[in-house]
DNA sequence: TAGATTGTTAATCGATTAACAATC
DNA sequence: TAGATTGTTAATCGATTAACAATC
C-alpha cells in the first residue's frame, strides 16, 4: 500500500516478460543476473529494466546484480501469480482443446476449472479432465466458483455475447482469442490474441515473393 | 516508392486492427465509416486513426468518411496481404493441430503449406490435409518452396534451435508460440504469442480472490 | 580497495492529442 | 449552401535513454 502510486500499463505489460526470462535462467541453474544480461536476452535496454523494477522497490545489489530466485518471488507477488487463478474457458473447438492441454498455465499462476460451449454436439463430451458444459450454466457456475478470469475461444460472431455474459457473471479479466474487438465496461481488462494481426504486422516488412 | 518514408512500427502494428474492424463492418453490409466510429469500436482516438492512415495517403472524403471497401483494399495492399503468404508450421502438437484447422488465415493473407515435427511418433501422421514431415526436411523444403514465414509451435527448449534452422533456410518472419524470447538477426521479424504473458499482465489489476 | 552494477535523475526522443483550416 | 469530417499542424504528454552518484 505504501509505494506503487501509479505504474504505467506498459510497464506492467513487461513484467511478465522479465519473469519469463528469469524462469528460463533459473531452470538453467543460474543464481544472479545483471540488468544488462537480461536486456540482451529480451532485446530491450538495461535502463528500462532497472527503471521498471524501481517502480516497486530496489531488488538488486549494486555491483552484483539481481538474485534470480528473489526477483522471481517479487515479480510473482507483484503480478499476483503466487497462487492459481481459476479460469473459465468458453469454446470447446480445436483451440479450446489446445488450451485445456496447454501445460504452461499451471506453473505460472492460472488453471482452467471449467469448459463451456453452446453446441449440443459438444456439450457433454470430454476434453482432458473436463466435461464440456452447456453455456447456459455459465453465469451460475462463474459466480458460484468466484471465477474472475475467462478465456474466449469462440467464433467472432459469438464473442461479444459471450463477453457480455461473462462480465455480468463477475469476470474481470478476459483473454480473447476471437478476432474482434469486444466492448466491455472500464473495470474489465481484455487482452487479445489474434495470430492474423501478428502476421499482418510482419508481412508489411517482407519483400514480395520472387 | 514515392511516399512512405519511415512509418513507425507502432503504426504498422495498428493497421491490422483497422483492417479487422473494417472486415467486420463490411460483413455487416456497411459502406462508409468515419474515423470516429472506427475509434469507438477500437477504443482509440479518431485522430490516431486519421494520422496513422495519413502516413500512406488520403483515403477518406472530408465531410463523409472512409469508403470501407476502398480502405480495405488499400490496407491489404499496404500490409501486403492481397495474396496468400505460404507458411511453414513447426510443431504438430495440440497447438499445431489447432493452427492447421484455424480458418482465419485463408481470407487474411496466409496459408500453412507444410507441417514439421521431430518426434518419430508424429512424423508421417496426418493433420487435416497434411502429412507431418520430419524436421530434417525443413531446410530443403523451405528454400525449395520459397517460404518466408514460419510458425513455431514447439516446446520452449526447442524453440531457439528451430528458429536458427528457419532463419538459415530463408525465413524472414516468425510467429513464435514458444514461451521464450528467441535470438534472431535484425533482418528477421518475430512476433510472440504467449497466453501466460497476457494473463499475468491482467492479474496485476485483479483484487485477490475473497 | 577497486571494480561493477544498481537506482535515479535529467535530457532526449517519440507518440498522442487537440484543434482547425481545407474541402467534400 | 450548411454540415460534417478529413488531413495536418502544433502542443502536449509520456516513455525511453543516457549518465552518474551511490554503494555493494
Amino acid at each position: 500500500m505504501a509505494s506503487t502510486p501509479k505504474v504505467p500499463d506498459i510497464v506492467i505489460g513487461r513484467l511478465p516478460l522479465y519473469l519469463r526470462a528469469l524462469n528460463v535462467l533459473a531452470s538453467q541453474g543460474r543464481d544472479i543476473v545483471s540488468s544488462q544480461e537480461l536486456a540482451d536476452r529480451l532485446g530491450c535496454s538495461s535502463a528500462q529494466i532497472r527503471k521498471d523494477l524501481a517502480y516497486f522497490g530496489g531488488f538488486g545489489k549494486q555491483g552484483a546484480g539481481y538474485q534470480i530466485g528473489y526477483l522471481q518471488e517479487q515479480l510473482r507477488r507483484i503480478l499476483k501469480v503466487e497462487g492459481q487463478w481459476k479460469m473459465a474457458l468458453v469454446g470447446a473447438g480445436d483451440l479450446g482443446h489446445a488450451l485445456v492441454h496447454y501445460g504452461e498455465f499451471e506453473n505460472n499462476g492460472f488453471r482452467i476449472v471449467a469448459v463451456f460451449d453452446n453446441d449440443p454436439r459438444k456439450i457433454g463430451r470430454r476434453i482432458g479432465e473436463f466435461e464440456v458444459l452447456d453455456s447456459k450454466l455459465l453465469p451460475h457456475l462463474i459466480s458460484q466458483k468466484g471465477i474472475r478470469i475467462a478465456i474466449i475461444a469462440v467464433p467472432a460472431h459469438a464473442a461479444q455475447e459471450v463477453a457480455d455474459v461473462l462480465v455480468q457473471a463477475g469476470v474481470r479479466a478476459i483473454l480473447n482469442y476471437a478476432p474482434i474487438t469486444i466492448q466491455v465496461p472500464p473495470e474489465v481488462r481484455v487482452q487479445y490474441i489474434d495470430p492474423v494481426v501478428h502476421l499482418q504486422s510482419m508481412s508489411y516488412y517482407l519483400e514480395p515473393n520472387e
